[in-house]
DNA sequence: CTTCACACATGGTATGACCAATTTGATCAG
DNA sequence: CTGATCAAATTGGTCATACCATGTGTGAAG
């Protein structure tokens, strides 16, 4: 059970997003949102208070006005996510590769800045994904390489870039629940990936840890399509 | 002149991240803090929902709670960026390396993906940043380039992209004021690069294109660097 | 010292009212 | 008929008060 003041923000964010109201449009006047959602003014201003911090809106005395989608804050992603029965692919695949990105980035600066010390953590955290062989399950595999991305970002020693890929895995990660049953690693090729990566980190060679994690986004790209294709046909065969 | 709950909040937020509440600690009760800012309980409400909201702390029936920095949004690097006199040299830093590096992977999208057409709009957008003759001013200049990436953004067609860049952007450009009237683009060297970019554009070569954007930021970063140093010297002039 | 129940504090919600700014629509001048 | 003008209605912003359900902390009982 939910605050009040949530739902009938995220049922204004749905209308918002579905276009229900839009751009320039005008929502109607907090007294009337209270007799629709059966709640006092209070909810409601909270939940248009929300509604103008992720950028939808835009409240005056007069009245509320929704904005241009370009205008809105990063955080309407987990919205768009949740707006059909399956994420948008596209989205995703977008989300996914800026995210890549990011770790990409960050494994940039601990090349150039980082400790020996920190470089060796990380080696052995990429230990594990180096063997071709199945002696860990899919999930294992999955939160290892979890577990190494999030090193790199920890290891950049850098909040900005921290913070927009910890956002924008809390706008994918929970709506993504539906289609990651679906990720199947190729183990082979990761592990080529991870000794490439192992070889760029001791060299500290930043080109080809680029290169590298070029290929590795590739690969979860490639990964996450099939996941994708397996998660529409699963879907379907209930329809 | 302000809403009461802004007012309300910012303090709350300078509290929080000034340190005086710690993460973990708890918040003084809403109607504590009604006598403190001499405010109604609703402002109040809805100044802790903005607060909840960035991540800074988690509200429940009991009290509110402050969360851990990294668990924060990224909308709180714009307070951040206030929280003293001058912007904190190096987390522009840091966005501003994520933000160039969000336009970057921006081209290497429209250099995959876009049309002709699209890429001449660039490619005209391009032509006053080749001259390295000072046939237009400093801030001509600044907006020329500021022009060019927004293309970038726009023609990469990847709505998270672009929100991402935005929030950046967005969290940083109102707190340069202090520091923007000092950067002088060296424009010798963005002249070199801009003919390396349209050439890139024109061969649709993505690695020549990296390549040159990796310059670009670097060159970027120099601008900033310098334009720090003086504005600093020019603060302790005052002091 | 531990466990448990109870009183208290806190957040969530509700009602009603008032103010200032904006919108709206009728009115009036051209 | 068009436009500017001004007053009334609407709307968001704020305030005061009250009640409920839940979480907290304290003190009593074991």
């Amino acid at each position: 059970m939910s605050m009040k003041s949530e739902q009938v923000a995220n049922a204004l964010i749905r209308d918002v997003l579905g276009g229900r109201y839009l751009p320039g449009e005008r929502l109607p006047s907090e007294r009337d949102l209270v007799t629709r959602f059966e709640a006092n003014r209070g909810a409601v201003r909270e939940a248009m208070a929300k509604l103008a911090q992720l950028g939808l809106v835009e409240v005056q005395p007069g009245g509320a006005r929704v904005r241009e989608r370009e205008d809105a804050s990063l955080d309407i992603i987990g919205y768009l996510l949740t707006q059909t029965d399956l994420p948008d692919p596209d989205l995703v695949d977008q989300i996914l590769m800026i995210f890549n990105n990011m770790v990409s980035l960050a494994a940039t600066q601990v090349v150039k800045a980082a400790s020996d010390e920190t470089i060796n953590e990380i080696r052995t955290l990429l230990k594990p994904l180096s063997q071709a062989d199945a002696t860990i399950n899919d999930a294992n595999h999955g939160e290892a390489r979890f577990r190494l991305m999030q090193h790199f970002m920890l290891a950049s020693q850098n909040l900005p870039l921290q913070l927009v890929a910890r956002t924008l895995f809390n706008q994918v990660a929970p709506n993504m629940s539906a289609v990651g049953d679906y990720v199947t690693p190729d183990r082979e090729r990761y592990a080529v990936y991870a000794q490439q990566l192992d070889d760029a980190l001791v060299r500290r060679d930043i080109l080809a840890l680029r290169a590298t994690f070029d290929a590795f986004i590739e690969l979860n790209r490639e990964s996450m399509t099939r996941a994708f294709t397996l998660a529409q046909q699963a879907q379907r065969a209930i329809a």
